[in-house]
DNA sequence: ATACCTATATATAAAGA
DNA sequence: TTCTTTATATATAGGTA
C-alpha cells in the first residue's frame, strides 16, 4: 500500500514478510486499540506467526478483565448460543480421522477436552457437557490437570520471591 | 481519519459511533485477511460491542477452514520452514509425524488457536500459566476448577446410561 | 438507518542509512 | 537487520441521497 500496490499471496521473500509482518501487526493493535476507545467496545487480536515464538495477544491478559467481566454479564442464552457454535465447529475438525491417524485424533480430543474444561471457567452449564463420551476420561483427564496444576503451584510458590515466571515458561 | 481528524475519545453520539464502528470492524477484518495471506500467519479477532448481541469473532469458524486451507497450499519450501516453526511454538500441541499427517496437524493448529480464544474469553490460561503472577489466584482457581469438575462427574455418571455422547459431538 | 462519495488522515512498500 | 524517509495505497469522517 504504498510505493507499490502489492499482490494477496504469500510474500516469498522472508526477510520482507517479517518486516511486512510487524509493521501490519502494529497497525492492526493500533487500529484495534482505537475502535475500541472511540467506539465503546472490547476487542482483542490474537496472532500466530512464526517469527514470534508465542501468539500475540492485545489487549495482554490483565487487561482482558474487561473482556470476562463483560462476558459474565451476558445472559445465559447468548453465551450458550455462542458455546454451540464453538462445539459445531470442533466438531467437524474433530470426531473424522482414519485408523491412520488414531493418534492425531487422539491429540485432537485431548484438546478439545481442554476447550470443554475451560468453557467451564467461562461459566458454561453442566447440562451442555454430553459431548464427553465417557465420564471415565474426564475423570482421568481432570486429575492430570490438579496434578499439573499442583506442581505449578509448588513451583511458584518456591521462586515467588525471586523468580520472573516469564522465564520459566519461554524455557 | 478523513474530512477532519477526530480525538481519540468515545464518540457521544450514538449513531455515529455505530456507523464509525461499522467501518472500522471492517477496516480490521479486511487487515486482518490479508496480514494471515501475506505474511502466512493465523490470526484472529474478537470484538465484543453493545452492538451485537454477540462478540464477534474473525475469522468465523468457516472462514479460518479457509485460512488454514490457504495454508495448506503453501509452496513446499516455505512449508516446511514454516512447520519447523510451529513446532517451536505450538510444539505441545503439534505432534511431529510425517506429512502424511499433514492435514490433521492443521487441525491441531486451529485447535490450538481455539484454545486461545476461549482462554481470552475467560481470561486465563490453562496451558499457559504465565499470566497468573500469584500463586494464591491459581491455587483459588484449581479449587473452583476442582469442584467443577467433581460435581459434573456426578452429574455424567448419573446420566451416562441413558444419552448417547457420540451422536451430539458429530452433530 | 444504509449506501455511496470524496477530501483528508493514516498505513505502509520500497529504498536508503 | 533495524531505523528513517517518502511516495503511494488505503481507510475513513462527514456529507449527501
Amino acid at each position: 500500500m504504498a510505493r507499490r500496490k502489492i499482490k494477496q499471496e504469500l510474500i516469498s521473500n522472508e526477510s520482507k514478510r517479517k518486516v511486512t509482518f510487524r509493521k501490519r501487526k502494529g497497525g492492526m493493535l493500533k487500529k484495534m486499540n482505537e475502535i475500541t476507545t472511540l467506539c465503546g467496545v472490547i476487542g482483542c487480536a490474537i496472532i500466530y506467526s512464526t517469527f514470534d515464538n508465542r501468539p500475540e495477544i492485545w489487549p495482554s491478559p490483565p487487561e482482558l478483565t474487561r473482556v470476562i467481566d463483560r462476558f459474565k454479564e451476558t445472559p445465559e442464552e447468548e453465551r450458550d448460543k455462542y458455546t454451540v457454535d464453538q462445539k459445531t465447529f470442533l466438531g467437524r475438525y474433530i470426531s473424522r480421522s482414519s485408523n491412520a491417524l488414531e493418534r492425531e485424533r487422539k491429540k485432537n480430543q485431548g484438546l478439545a477436552m481442554e476447550l470443554t474444561l475451560i468453557d467451564c471457567l467461562a461459566g458454561k452449564s453442566l447440562h451442555d457437557l454430553k459431548c464427553l463420551e465417557d465420564p471415565k476420561e474426564l475423570e482421568v483427564l481432570l486429575e492430570e490437570k490438579i496434578k499439573c496444576f499442583t506442581d505449578k503451584i509448588e513451583t511458584m510458590g518456591l521462586k515467588s520471591k525471586q523468580v520472573n515466571y516469564e522465564n520459566d515458561i519461554k524455557k
